[in-house]
DNA sequence: CGTCACTATGTTATCGATAACATCGAGGAG
DNA sequence: CTCCTCGATGTTATCGATAACATAGTGACG
């Protein structure tokens, strides 16, 4: 900087003020600063300007993964809302432990970020107290948590198993199970069931089943049908392996909701090798509506999750809150759609 | 620091080298030190350190999307590893729009960073001279550039496009299509072709798209059949109207290469609505090997990319670099795999 | 018992920017 | 013509850490 004042013929302090508040700035000075800064290929020092304007343009996200699908597009989202903005993406992925999150929230307030994005809704005292003391906005997104520590943006997960039950209620089934539940199996060959904290996509799978079971009362449909032990592997090969074991116990059950797309697709294929008739003989409904449930994929009947429009929300919600606007709904519930295609 | 250092006794220095260098402090004093650091609530400021060691402990990692399952389980692959020797992820996205690309190189570098993870391999000269003037190790991922700026770490996607080409001349096909080249449609409504540079999943999927010309050459099976002009819509939409497209000027083709699963997808449910047999009558293969494109699923033959390893290596080469041991293959050509289920 | 080597800790300057206050000149009001 | 105000720019201190050098103990050895 001190290099770009000299070659205009200002200080330093002018430079600042070009790239900030060019107004404050006499048009002609203005041009000299431009064309040295130009001229120099100079490159402000973000992080100096942070440490001196107490404001860093830097906003933290935590996600449990990347992979299979489902945070990926609410990251997009944030980021590109963020980017609008001017604000840059920290991102840190927990794999499912929440260990790992209250290490990461440590080491991603040590960049002192104007605000938070948590995918995860149950923290860790420790996690929560530096979150609380850290004096930022914090944003806890997909789940809307019941005692949330800040704002949140997504929907219920429970109300969304409550809804698909209904949903095969309203269709006429009568004997519904549950497929899908317990832990989520890491991709691609992480640890299992890593950091010794309950999953966090098993929380998240039993809310939907809680509004499963729930539905269930409501309807006065008799007991729930889930398998007990659920079957190791990949979300889809256990999507398999569980509708076999239901129709073990329960050979009667003419629907079943899958807590994951991933689930409903092994669930399918494992129908039709069986020779089930889907839907006639069973319905499947799954949740997520990732690309393949789509008409020309599976023809899925799911549960669609707005998760883009959660991520750039949450951004928008932490910028409004930093930048003083009062956020109206600090709670935001962005719900679900029920999606009926053929299978359900 | 100065509370802490006030509350254990000592100076800043002695609470700075209890953080980094803790065996440089006899263990007396480091215990008053980190009781002091845990009573208070101190998380040092990783911004003024960066400022003043001149080592950020960042990488940024510019990518054009995460929607899409393309480029998730790299970044996840790559923060996993960042985040296992101690650095932190800064991410961008592009929106497939070199233009937004060169915003954020500049944006990106303001941090500081140690390193910098593209995923594109084609920047406009700015970018370049910013990137080799940052004077930071540079990765570019995926697909492995003809003239890198620095490392390298992906497959060559021609390769690919040429390899599944042969497999499906080396399973009797003669005459052979390929689908869904060309733009590749933002997803969740994000403005149609952004920022006015030529999107860059198309650079992709043309050089796929070379390698199946390549090899139709090399084997003598004629002119390629190609629908001069892609659909519009999501892939799985342009890969199902691209299939009637083509099979309406080449009635006869007996297999098709879609430059994507998703493609791919669309294919084969348009195959199927016309009742043509799969693969017996038409071949369909794909390229990514999707979650939905598995044994479980659509028993799709596709091109495997390890993306999650390319991530994590990503982040090896590039903090070896920066810790000063050399790089043995700065251009690292991870491959891809055939995978052969029913489709083809 | 003095000197040396070494360990443990402290002091000072610095990283690159911005906030807060200071200065300077030009034009308008009285 | 003087005083005042305001716009344009500069000076100095500061943000929170660490590098580099400085200094005080501490034990070994001849």
């Amino acid at each position: 900087m001190q290099d770009v004042a000299r070659a205009a013929g200002v200080s330093t302090i002018t430079v600042s003020r070009v790239l900030r508040t060019p107004e404050k700035v006499k048009a002609a000075t203005r041009a000299r600063v431009v064309a040295a800064v130009r001229e120099l290929g100079y490159v402000p020092d973000q992080g100096a300007g942070a440490l001196s304007s107490r404001e860093s343009r830097l906003v933290a996200a935590l996600v449990s993964t990347l992979s299979g699908s489902i945070f990926a597009s609410t990251v997009d989202g944030l980021a590109q809302s963020l980017r609008e903005a001017g604000h840059q993406l920290l991102l840190g992925t927990t794999e499912y432990s929440s260990a790992t999150e209250e290490a990461l929230v440590a080491t991603a307030l040590s960049r002192r970020p104007d605000g938070i994005v948590l995918t995860s809704g149950d923290h860790t005292t420790a996690a929560r107290s530096m979150l609380a003391g850290a004096g930022i906005p914090v944003v806890e997104v997909w789940e809307l948590p019941e005692d949330p520590v800040d704002m949140a943006v997504g929907f219920s997960n429970q109300e969304a198993g409550r809804a698909m039950t209904r949903h095969l209620h309203a269709t006429g089934r009568r004997r519904i199970g549950f497929v899908g539940g317990g832990r989520q199996a890491g991709r691609g060959g992480g640890r299992p069931a890593a950091g010794g904290g309950a999953a966090d996509g098993d929380r998240r799978g039993r809310l939907r089943r809680r509004g499963y079971e729930a539905a269930l009362a409501e309807l006065g449909l008799g007991a729930p049908r889930v398998v007990p032990e659920p079957a190791d592997g990949s979300m889809v090969e256990r999507g398999a392996r569980d509708l076999a074991a239901l129709l073990e116990c329960w050979p009667d059950t003419d629907a079943v909701f899958c807590s994951s797309d991933s689930a409903a697709l092994g669930a399918v294929s494992e129908a039709r090798r069986r020779g089930i008739a889907v839907p006639d003989r069973l319905a499947i409904a799954g949740f997520g509506d990732f690309e393949f449930a789509g008409e020309l994929g599976l023809g899925l009947t799911t549960v669609s999750i707005p998760g883009r429009a959660i991520g750039a929300e949450a951004g928008r919600m932490l910028l409004a809150r930093k930048s003083g606007e009062p956020v109206e709904t600090p709670i935001l519930d962005l719900g679900f759609t029920i999606v009926r295609r053929a299978t359900a």
